[in-house]
DNA sequence: ATAATTTATCTTGACGTCAAGATAACATGT
DNA sequence: ACATGTTATCTTGACGTCAAGATAAATTAT
């Protein structure tokens, strides 16, 4: 049998103090949690050496990405990030105060603002997204381009099962 | 081709802002961080039915599952939940708040401590585990056996890689 | 014995997040 | 026109988390 990893350890003490319970999704779902969460650890080291964080970077590269003139409403950067607006406010608030990003009204309705690009937020997110795709390089190393592109399939298939929902 | 998903198109936008970088990786650390997403949304539902969240879910789950006495110290529980020892304290403390475990003192070593479920606690977590493990049941049906195999696998190598370092 | 180091836990303060609701502008039906 | 509903954003308050450091007990070295 293969050798066990920190999940494992987890289903083998259900198994024995819950023996009727079949915990055999635990074992996908726990390993889910355990990569992202070391991924997320990893890649917010990278964040910090630009001065920016894991929630700031997010809304900075979702304006990078979507070309000129690097403008999004806060509606569209809550359907791009999964937060909720008042999250979205907070981190578009600490961007302004940061000199990243700027508020500017929509003249045609008045409900809605528009979140752009400052020049330093540009070439901060700029310089920050070459090295976060150095670290995610990084993290991936350990896997061979099958074993890559298996996992991505499938990734890919069960993303769109949940999100097709 | 494949129908695109999310993360797809993100790396689209990537592609044609910054044709410089060669922004692979992103897919699956992107898919990664997604999936989890959704799946964390989804289960703290369940945790919600019981009257609790995920953090807490976590520290009663790992002392039910280490078996009689239902007793582990906060480094152990630290050790297991990936969280800092701030973050364990606090934790607790809600836990005590609520009556589902208690504190108390090591006579061995006067600087540790043992946390343990109360009744109360154990009864709680026993249900709320019943009713976890059926949400995560849902969560992954959308697999077929095949995929559910390769998929377990591949997580299991690279969670080992990743933990091994 | 005594000092220095290590270990286990807790405290503090700042921050990111969410849920719920407030505010204000636009859209629709009568 | 006017009332009603909808949309876009922001506000508030509570909470979970972390980093850094404080405290206190045990261990090791001298």
């Amino acid at each position: 049998m293969d050798k066990v990893d920190k999940v494992d350890e987890i289903i083998e003490q259900w198994n024995r103090e819950r023996p009727d319970l079949d915990v055999n999704s635990m074992s996908l779902i726990g390993r889910f949690k355990r990569i992202t969460q070391h991924l997320t650890l990893e890649m917010a080291k990278t964040f910090t050496e630009y001065g920016l964080n894991p929630a700031n970077f997010d809304v900075l590269a979702t304006l990078r990405r979507a070309g000129p003139p690097y403008g999004l409403s806060p509606n569209d950067l809550i359907a791009s990030t999964m937060v909720t607006s008042g999250t979205m406010t907070n981190r578009i608030d600490q961007l302004i105060k940061g000199g990243l990003v700027e508020r500017t009204q929509n003249p045609n309705d008045r409900r809605s603002v528009l979140v752009s690009l400052t020049e330093t937020g540009f070439s901060i997110i700029d310089s920050a997204v070459t090295a976060h795709v150095a670290t995610q390089d990084r993290l991936t190393s350990s896997l061979s381009a099958d074993e890559y592109k298996n996992l991505n399939t499938l990734l890919k298939k069960y993303l769109k099962n949940i999100e097709d929902k």
